[in-house]
Parts: C-alpha cells; sequence; structure tokens
DNA sequence: CAGTGGTCTAGACCACTGG
DNA sequence: CAGTGGTCTAGACCACTGG
C-alpha cells in the first residue's frame, strides 16, 4: 500500500522543481544528504536521484552533485534555437552586425505572409552574424509592427532580433521549410564564400498567440553549418 | 576502464536474445540464478534485469519471473517519411531504380558509425528515386546484415530500403544531419542537374532496440525539393 | 583535500505467483 | 509451499570534481 521510499524523495524533490524553489541550474541535495534527511540509507536516496536522472529532470555528474536540468526544450529535430545561443553553446565568440533596420510598405507577398494589407507599414532589418572571425548566418526579416513595436530602436548588436520578439509575445507556431540554394552576390560577398558555394536556407514564419510576428530567411554557407537532430520514436 | 559487472551481464542476456537462443516470451534467469552463475551479489544481477526492462528487451512480473519482451512496435510519429510515400501522397508517381546492391566489408568510418569492426561484412545498396519522370532522390546506405539479414535479396523496385529494414526492426531512435553541399559528377548525371547545382544532403542514422541499423545518405537537388515543417511549442 | 556520484556486497523482509 | 521480483540496509572502495 504504502509508496516506496524513494518514490517520497522523488515526489519531494519534483514538489521543489515545480514550485521553482529549485530551478534549472540548482543543485539539489547529495545522496548522503537526501539519505540523512529521509532516514534512508544511501542506496535508497541514490534511487530517487537516479530515476530522476533517468527521466530527465535531473543532470548528475560524478564529483559535482545533481542539478536541475533545464526545461525540456522542443523534441523535433527543427529546433528553433536562436543563433547567438548556439555559437556560444559552442565556447565561440558571437558577434551581430547591423547591414539595415529600416521600416518598408509591404510588398504583396511579404504582406500576404504577415496576413497584413498590402502597402502596411512593416519593419525590415538584415543581420550578419559571425562566429569568432566567420560569417555564419546572414538574417532577413519581415517583422508586423504589432508584436514589436520598439524594433526599430532596439540596438541588435545586443539583442538579437529573435529574442527581443519572444520577449514580447512568446512564439507558439513556426512554420519552417529547408532548402539548398546558391546565393546572389551581394549575400555571398557578406558570408564570404565563393561564387557557387551552396548554401542552407531556412525560411521560417512565427506565431504568437495574437498572429503572425515575423517571416525571417537564415543563410548559412553549407561549409559552416549544417542542421543536426536526434529523434526518439 | 573495465566495464560495470551488471553491463557484463546485460551484454550476456542481449546476445542470447540476438541470436535467437532465447525468444520472445522465454523466461529468462531469475536475479539469484544469475547472481549465482556470475558470481555477484544479488543487487547486482538485479540491476541488469532491471535495466534491460526499462529498455524494453524484457517484461519482469514479480513472483513470475523476467520473460524476453516482443519486439516494439513504431509509434505513430513518424517524423522520418519514406519517400515513396511522400511522393504518392503528392499524387504522383514513384518509380526506384537500384543502381547497385552489394556487400562489402566496412571500411573503418563505416563501421565505427555501425558499431561493428573494421573489415566486417556489410551491405551496400545505390537507388534512384523517381518522382514522374524526374529524379528526386539518391539514396546510398550501409546496412548491418544482423538487422536485414536478407538485404541483397529483395527486390528495391517493390518494396523500398527503408521499409525492409524497418519490416524486420522497429525503428526507435534516428540521428540525422542536413546540410547543402555540391555533388560530385556522377551523382549529378545520375540527378540530371547541372554541375555546380547545389544539393540537400540527409545523413541518418537509424537505431532498432538493439542497435544500429543502417546509415543512409539521401540527395536531393536543391531545386526539386525542400524540407517542410511546422511546429508548435 | 573533502565531497560527489558509480559500483558492489551480503544480508533482510516483503508481496506476489504458480503448483 | 518454494521461487520470483520489489524494497531496503549499512557498510565498502572507487573515480572524479573543485578548491
Amino acid at each position: 500500500m504504502g509508496k516506496p521510499r524513494y518514490t517520497r524523495i522523488k515526489e519531494h524533490i519534483i514538489r521543489r522543481i515545480d514550485t521553482s524553489r529549485w530551478k534549472a541550474g540548482d543543485r539539489v541535495p547529495s545522496e548522503n544528504a537526501l539519505a540523512t534527511e529521509f532516514g534512508v540509507s544511501r542506496m535508497t536516496a541514490r534511487r530517487a536521484l537516479q530515476e530522476l536522472g533517468e527521466e530527465g529532470l535531473l543532470v548528475r555528474t560524478q564529483g559535482l552533485g545533481s542539478f536541475v536540468a533545464d526545461a525540456r526544450p522542443m523534441s523535433s529535430m527543427l529546433t528553433v534555437r536562436s543563433i547567438d545561443e548556439e555559437i556560444t553553446a559552442r565556447g565561440h565568440q558571437h558577434r551581430a552586425e547591423v547591414l539595415l533596420l529600416e521600416a518598408v510598405p509591404a510588398e504583396r507577398t511579404n504582406a500576404l505572409l504577415l496576413g497584413l494589407g498590402e502597402g502596411a507599414e512593416i519593419f525590415h532589418s538584415i543581420l550578419l552574424h559571425w562566429e569568432n572571425t566567420l560569417p555564419l548566418q546572414y538574417e532577413e526579416r519581415f517583422v508586423n509592427p504589432r508584436f514589436g513595436p520598439e524594433y526599430l530602436s532596439q540596438d541588435f548588436t545586443v539583442t538579437t532580433p529573435s529574442h527581443y520578439l519572444s520577449s514580447i509575445s512568446p512564439l507558439t507556431e513556426a512554420d519552417q521549410s529547408i532548402e539548398a540554394v546558391t546565393v546572389d552576390s551581394e549575400i555571398g560577398r557578406a558570408l564570404q564564400i565563393k561564387r557557387g558555394e551552396p548554401c542552407l536556407k531556412l525560411n521560417r514564419r512565427t506565431w504568437c498567440q495574437r498572429g503572425i510576428v515575423n517571416i525571417s530567411t537564415l543563410i548559412y554557407p553549407g561549409s559552416r553549418y549544417r542542421i543536426g537532430g536526434h529523434l526518439n520514436f
């Protein structure tokens, strides 16, 4: 009838994580500490931590301790991760260069994709993202002003458009397509690639709860970038 | 350095299942029996059985014993869609052309990726998939014979390699990377594209429950194919 | 160095299953 | 009933991490 003690310990830990008393990155009590606290043997306390590790709630490292894991990101391989996080996660330096930032009347295609009328004012930006000393991503965006009214006055060398937009209205959906293309000489020059070098092109459209936030085109040199993913069925 | 004892016991059991010495439904030795056989404590033998249970290879029942599980069916979340389904879903005609089908000794890289020893015999195939009158996908595979013993005698103009393999051992995991490349003249000719035309290249590695099934390289002309997806957060 | 998790032992009592 | 897996103890030695 009674739940096993390791289950009670697990529930205790889960509760503290759920109520944000322990947040992502925080260290949870060690096996010995829990054993003492709950008056059980270390093997029993260990089992609780062990299972929470297998369930992905904790990350355990020998010699260091057990830590609350980050909230599960997306499981899909088409993870929408921002470029600066990706680069800094690799231990490299990210730098953004603003090539263009303006308000323009929407052309028909863009208006359609954004769900606006033709000629409506939208924001337009072009950025170049560097990884250390090489350009990695050419980013062009058309933004619905409704979901990023202060877009034009942001300093995108400090915060990325993606961060700014999602801080205003959390993303709920995205459409994405991936293709292989060659680029025109202007983009090729910006990315410092040779004429005809294949590039990955991501076309993305993102939604927040109240509508379409922006459409973006991300271009990566084929030689410097690939999209990877691991799927579990 | 040395593997833990529970790992050795697990490997021992997996080997007996893979070689069909123990088949689905068979009872495997009890915790106590394994403890005696391997000269370990019951807790250690137990851990081996426990983990195999969690991994879905065994079904354990108190009072009864541990039994070899049936092969697990694949869940519906099919992100890895096969080319013929994709083409026919568009209302188009799919046709496969077998360019090569042979057994070869594994080179070091492939052996490593398949988790086999260098020089081990593996199967190698190259197919060209047509959508109506144009080639859409150049497919090269290296297959672990353990998970597709009759690979070489299949008629891949009738059933695809992907279907054959997943009918033998349901897929449980996949690694995938996507990149933009140019291809050599042989592949370019097969795909009927111009020199230097960018292509999408997918490198995929698939697992079944008991190991790595195959590694595949899928190449699509950039002008005829893109990968699309809709994400909900 | 003290603290952490990883492995392992030799016991114990229990709930459960079949014969 | 004898045998199974489920829980649990109080120890042990180890590899690893940071300070």
